[in-house]
DNA sequence: AGCACGCCGACT
DNA sequence: GTCGGCGTGCTC
């Protein structure tokens, strides 16, 4: 018997040893079928040690080996495991999670024939006769059938409609062999590209486009272009280039940038083998992509996220689009940052990584500089869209009302009656509310860190969440000694209420996380947008990519103070990054667009160099800030983040883990909290954090690697998370 | 993460 | 008497 050493999908940071007999082949990275506890889970070989330090009787034995190699490419599994090591997750969930969910499960990973349902003679008659008029997807479906047969799971239809029809016996199944062949064999004699849809390039984008040719191994290009500066088509010419040298590309999206429109663009351009991962595919489509780009089927992959984990068999370059998009940190299980690793696998397969965006991180902009990544800039606008008119709008001392000002009021009365389109931002994205006097501007401030107190309704109580402190709710404003004082931030149905009553005239689309959780929701109210049904539109940040919308020519931020004063500090950056997007959203068309920010801080300085120099002197300015403040990217974080249903507990836990670090005395690093977190009572569970920093990435690693050695004692009522490079720190 | 074990309240 | 609520502890 010989010893397999084992990662299962459990968040348990350790691997589990089995017996299997000497004669059975066990590849490392193949999947095995193990007993586990009182059930039997599939398994990922990690190592074949020689021996193991569990006792020979208390180890089990494996029950089947489910493949006959490894289902990860050598530069994927070095990966995966630096990955899992760097963010802190357990090997079996980074393994598991990189798979597709039927491979998870256990199911065959080579697939050498595919079934399809095809109509039969029973079925003809029934679509004829008319008998199934009242199943009207049965009909649609047969109807499809008529045409060509479907692939069973890989089709628009529910599997209750096609196991109705088998039940009637109205259709087949039927499973052909298929012999994958790589995309160049489909394509056969076409050519590559339809150059008749390709764009010539203007002089800058040359320049870029040229840059890249010159320079083909591992590299990472920032190209940093302006809305409508023409990314998309360097993206394109560049597919094309890596195309032509047999490789195959990875795309890289937001999660709201994966739209029909993109996918056609691509589809229009290429007339190779594009597969997409998108979010409503079944288990059998995710596994037939997978499939099809690791034996060289597929040219090019696009898709969110989580499309990285897609193995390909020559990849040449990795495309990543909106590179400063939230959506590419994953904010659940283990945390990992698609950007970041995306740019750790290139470095291993020796490729290069072009992002994009027109507003990038400041930890990009902070790698352009010090030579880490390479920058390609497009500046000039393809279009000649009219130029935007701003207005700032001091709120102090203004009639406000559930946080509309009369000026802001009275500009979209006169966009509304002119027949134009009005969209309303509440950015409420790591917002925490900052009690504030409405006379003079006057912040309640924690007097130790200089940060603002968030303003605890319940508790009846002001916090600091750097230090922890804690203090009634005064009743003056400590400046001028007013009365006034308030407090930021209001919710999207209370903005809606508030404008049913004023406009009642005019049809509103509220669209945020909950007016849009149902599937198609979020579609049907774009279609009503677009055909001018609403009139007015209240968004959070969703609303803010990529739709175009001829007809809004005003565009107000309500909110803006709540990111000026945020607790986490990259609210500013974030709300940077908004209004140049949003900006982007006004005056596209013929019109001339107006943006409208409302604040209590008109002279703040961040805004002031973003409104009267742009984005670039923003994100210096700021990263001047960042340094002075030893802040990412000057610096690196972990945040561990407790919830309990006692509030003791959370801290205790927290407490505890701040002890070890301080014992271990690591020069350099600090140790924030642990303090309440900003939504410190949530689902009847209390959530307080802890922040590690420190200014090298190194050491932080090694802090946290000690930390994992240690194995600290945990109380089991107490859910624990570490997020490293955290990105959101609320 | 699952799942079993175990110890208390409200049901036929 | 027992069905099932979820706290606790374990998985090679």
């Amino acid at each position: 018997m010989k010893i397999v050493r084992v990662a299962l999908a459990v968040p348990l940071p350790r691997l589990f040893d089995y017996l299997a007999p000497d004669d059975v082949y066990l590849a490392v990275g193949s999947r095995v079928l193990v007993p586990f506890g009182s059930q039997k889970r599939v398994a990922i070989v990690a190592e074949l040690p020689e021996k193991s330090e569990i006792p020979t009787d208390k180890m089990k034995a494996v029950i089947l080996a489910l493949d006959t190699a490894s289902l990860f490419m050598p530069p994927y599994w070095d990966w995966l495991h630096w990955a899992a090591n760097y963010y802190q997750g357990a090997l079996g969930e980074v393994l598991f999670q990189a798979l597709p969910v039927k491979l998870r499960n256990g199911e065959s990973a080579v697939k050498n024939d595919r079934t399809f349902w095809r109509i039969n003679a029973a079925g003809k008659n029934a679509l004829a006769s008319g008998e199934l008029k009242r199943a009207k997807k049965q009909v649609e479906a047969l109807q499809c059938l008529l045409e060509q047969d479907l692939e069973k799971g890989n089709n628009d239809f529910n599997t209750a409609v096609w196991a109705a029809l088998k039940t009637k016996d109205f259709v087949e199944e039927i499973t052909v062999e298929i012999k994958p062949q790589p995309w160049q064999k489909a394509l056969g004699d076409k050519p590559i590209v339809n150059v008749d849809n390709r764009l010539t390039l203007n002089k800058q984008q040359a320049l870029a486009f040229s840059q890249l040719m010159f320079q083909r191994d591992f590299n990472v290009w920032l190209l940093d272009g302006v809305t409508g500066s023409g990314k998309t088509e360097i993206y394109l010419q560049y597919i094309e280039e890596i195309l032509k040298s047999g490789k195959q590309v990875l795309v890289l999206v937001p999660e709201i940038g994966l739209t029909p429109q993109t996918v056609r663009r691509f589809n229009a351009r290429f007339n190779v083998e594009i597969d997409v991962l998108h979010s409503n595919l079944t288990d059998t489509q995710r596994l037939n992509v997978w499939e099809r780009a690791r034996s060289g089927q597929s040219a090019i992959v696009i898709g969110t996220r989580s499309a990285l984990f897609t193995q390909f068999s020559d990849l040449g370059a990795i495309i990543l689009d909106e590179e400063h998009d939230a959506s590419f940190k994953q904010q659940d299980g283990w945390r990992y940052h698609a950007r970041d690793l995306a740019i750790v696998l290139a470095q291993k397969l020796a490729i290069p990584v072009l992002m994009g965006s027109a507003t990038p991180s400041l930890e990009s902009i902070n790698n352009v500089r010090n030579g880490k990544y390479k920058h390609l800039v497009l500046s000039k606008r393809a279009g000649n869209a009219t130029a935007l008119r701003h207005f700032v709008i001091d709120l102090k001392n203004q009639h406000v009302q559930n946080g509309l000002s009369q000026p802001l009021l009275a500009r979209m009365k006169n966009h509304l009656e002119k027949g134009n389109q009005v969209l309303l931002f509440l950015n409420r994205r790591g917002f925490a509310p900052v009690l504030l006097c409405h006379e003079c501007g006057w912040i309640a401030q924690c007097p130790h860190c200089e940060k603002p107190y968030t303003y605890h309704q319940h508790q009846r109580a002001l916090r600091c969440h750097h230090c922890g402190s804690q203090k009634t709710i005064p009743r003056q404003c400590g400046d001028c000694g007013s009365t006034h004082l308030v407090t930021t931030g209001l919710g999207t149905e209370q903005l809606e209420e508030t404008l049913k009553a004023q406009f009642p005239d005019y049809p509103i689309a509220r669209i945020d996380r909950d007016s849009t959780a149902r599937k198609g929701k979020l579609e049907g109210y774009l279609d009503d947008i677009q055909q001018g049904k609403s009139r007015i539109l209240i968004g959070t940040q969703m609303l803010a990519k990529g739709h175009h919308f001829p007809n809004v020519t005003l565009v107000a931020l309500v909110n803006v103070d709540s990111a000026l004063f945020s607790l986490d500090f990259r609210a500013e950056e974030r709300l940077a990054q908004l209004y140049m997007q949003v900006a982007g959203r006004a005056g596209r068309a013929e019109k001339q667009g107006e943006v409208v920010l409302q604040t209590h801080y008109p002279d703040h300085p961040l805004l002031n160099v973003l409104l009267g120099q742009g984005y670039q002197a923003f994100a210096e300015e700021t990263l001047r800030l960042r340094h002075a403040m030893d802040l990412p990217p000057f610096s690196f974080q972990a945040l561990f983040k407790a919830q309990a249903r006692h509030s003791d507990l959370a801290e205790q836990c927290l407490s505890q883990i701040a002890d070890f670090f301080r014992q271990k005395n690591i020069t350099g690093l600090q140790i924030l909290g642990p303090m309440p977190a900003p939504f410190s009572k949530k689902a009847g569970q209390f959530r307080w954090q802890l922040l590690l920093q420190h200014p090298l990435r190194m050491l932080l690693q090694k802090a946290l690697r000690d930390y994992q050695l240690a194995n600290l004692e945990k109380n089991s009522q107490v859910r624990l998370i570490l997020d490293v490079d955290p990105q959101d720190l609320s």
